[in-house]
DNA sequence: GGACATTTGTACGTATGTATC
DNA sequence: CGATACATACGTACAAATGTC
């Protein structure tokens, strides 16, 4: 139930509902979300409060939103291990919009990078939902 | 000059204009960015659209908004070293919301965190905006 | 391949609330 | 207190992508 007050944002009380639909397994990964129409019906709101409360949790990147078809949940996906070298330096920061075609990661995807650099040198450059870094 | 065409959007344009403004240092650090309607008339665009660019450069944590005030540029932060111990797994991902409340990470910043946890544990979770990661 | 309905993306205008100065 | 500026929320319209027939 989504209470209008200056207090909670109906965008975030909305964002809240659907990230424990979400969390509790009651909307499994790679099962789609309702349509925006049908949410704005569902919770009397809006459509910019519909789109706003989506777009939170694709920040979050519990979601991925595909133009013309649905939001669906994420699937949480099996990791790669990756060796780091002794004495490298590890950056983590949100992907270009280059780097993100580099590694493929999906438009609408909300996924870090690290940046593995040895002596200045960049020596890689990892997709956060693919990969986890070992220490040697 | 913002061009309307179906390629990119006037929002996403807009966006890498005041980009190019702050990081070819035409606007620097801690200076003000012009307000909501002065950029709505100078590019002559709609305020949805203003808010949408100005979103943009929040997420990439390059400027902070603050309400009834304005938008100014970030203070560039220098990121803090932090030793990871060998034999310890480095995770990437989004924080969840109370990770961001721990972490005081403002809210609309898209900062992703590092989870280093050792045999299991979890050892300690740093936002990336604030540390690069060190192999001893 | 085209025609169509559905759904998401962008953009506009407008109104009201709230914080700052 | 008023004026200004950002936050939220609504409605509307059209564009673009998808899936179906």
């Amino acid at each position: 139930m989504i209470i209008r007050s200056g207090r909670d944002a109906a965008y975030r009380q909305l964002a809240d509902l659907l990230r424990a639909e979400i969390t509790s397994g009651r909307i499994r990964p790679g099962q789609l979300l309702p349509y925006e129409k049908r949410l704005q019906q569902e919770y009397g709101v809006g459509r910019g409060t519909v789109r706003r409360a989506l777009q939170v949790l694709r920040e979050e990147g519990l979601v991925v939103t595909e133009r013309g078809y649905s939001t669906r949940v994420r699937e949480s996906q099996e990791r790669e291990r990756v060796a780091v070298p002794r004495g490298a330096v590890i950056s983590i920061r949100m992907p270009t919009e280059a780097e993100r075609v580099e590694l493929g990661i999906e438009p609408g995807a909300v996924v870090p990078v690290a940046v593995v650099t040895v002596g200045g040198r960049v020596r890689g450059i990892y997709a956060g939902d693919r990969v986890e870094l070992t220490t040697a």
